[in-house]
DNA sequence: ATTCCAACCTGATAGC
DNA sequence: TGCTATCAGGTTGGAA
């Protein structure tokens, strides 16, 4: 589910919700799986904390906490995985709900649910997380990105595909497969072509478009195709306007050629055999 | 050094 | 109906 659109809606959606709030108390269900911390030592550590700011890297969520006499944060930082979901409305937890946080003045807790246990949950103090292994090797957000950039790494890479260069959260942060797909369809970039090989003015062109993709797709709420949700529970609606992705046999909206669907980067991969060209 | 691939999990769906 | 195989929005670590 989450890509950058879908973490950025979330995160604009939930700040209203619990900034400048204060957890009562902390639950988490389990033992260790998305936790790189000890579950029990996270919920004690958060018990108290007043939440100031959410940031976003990429694809995480960095919820920034404040113990009342303290001058510096803890950081929450959260990783949706593909099924993550983060909401607070009236929900009764199933065993999919992994971390619970009762906030003041809040109607409803705040809920981190996740089937398949992709995501990952971590507690930093703030001057640890730069230095943080998983948030040092990211690149620039993909909402930045610039001609410069894209064709430096494209140019380093002796056989990578455009595609798998979007999908390098080193190169760029924050686009994942659906995006990667619907940029490279609005730019008119085959998928599998060789990134070194693109001319400078289709990587400049992609350069604009994805930025642009992901605004609109923001825009809608992001796209949801099978688990995600805002944090009201509502669903996103960018996936009605997916030109490609899902889309694999169906007519293309621009000039009814099927659209093919392949894997790419080992990932799956749609796109329009006449209007994408390598 | 770059690229590939299995692994981490559960659930939905398609096919027999 | 029910079993099995396949696939899914992501990332990592180690093999090739």
């Amino acid at each position: 589910m989450p890509e950058l659109p879908e973490v950025e809606a979330c995160r604009q959606k939930l700040l209203p919700l619990i900034r400048s709030k204060t957890v009562l108390k902390a639950k988490a269900s389990q033992k260790n799986y998305a936790f790189l911390d000890a579950p029990q030592k996270l919920c004690r550590a958060l018990k108290g904390q007043t939440l100031e700011d959410i940031d976003r890297r990429g694809k995480y969520l960095l919820f920034k906490f404040k113990a009342v006499n303290s001058s510096f944060y803890e950081v929450l930082l959260i990783h949706l995985g593909m099924t993550g979901q983060l909401f607070s409305y009236d929900y009764k937890p199933d065993q999919h709900v992994h971390l619970t946080l009762n906030f003041s003045e809040a109607p409803f807790p705040l809920y981190f649910r996740d089937v398949r246990k992709f995501g990952k949950l971590a507690l930093f103090a703030e001057q640890d997380l730069e230095t943080n292994q998983r948030i040092a090797k990211l690149g620039p957000d993909a909402l930045e990105m610039e001609l410069e950039r894209l064709r430096d790494f494209s140019k380093r890479h002796k056989t990578l595909s455009i595609k798998g260069l979007l999908l390098d959260q080193s190169v760029y942060a924050g686009v994942g497969n659906i995006y990667a797909d619907e940029s490279l369809f609005m730019a008119g970039i085959h998928p599998a072509a060789k990134a070194r090989t693109l001319s400078t003015q289709r990587l400049k062109n992609l350069a604009q478009v994805v930025p642009k993709v992901l605004k609109q797709a923001i825009k809608q709420g992001g796209s949801s195709i099978n688990d995600y949700i805002l944090p009201d529970g509502s669903p996103g609606y960018f996936q009605r306007e997916h030109q490609v992705y899902g889309r694999g046999g169906q007519e293309c909206f621009r000039c009814k050629t099927s659209i093919q669907r392949t894997t790419v980067a080992q990932r799956g991969t749609h796109h329009c055999p006449n209007c994408q060209k390598k």
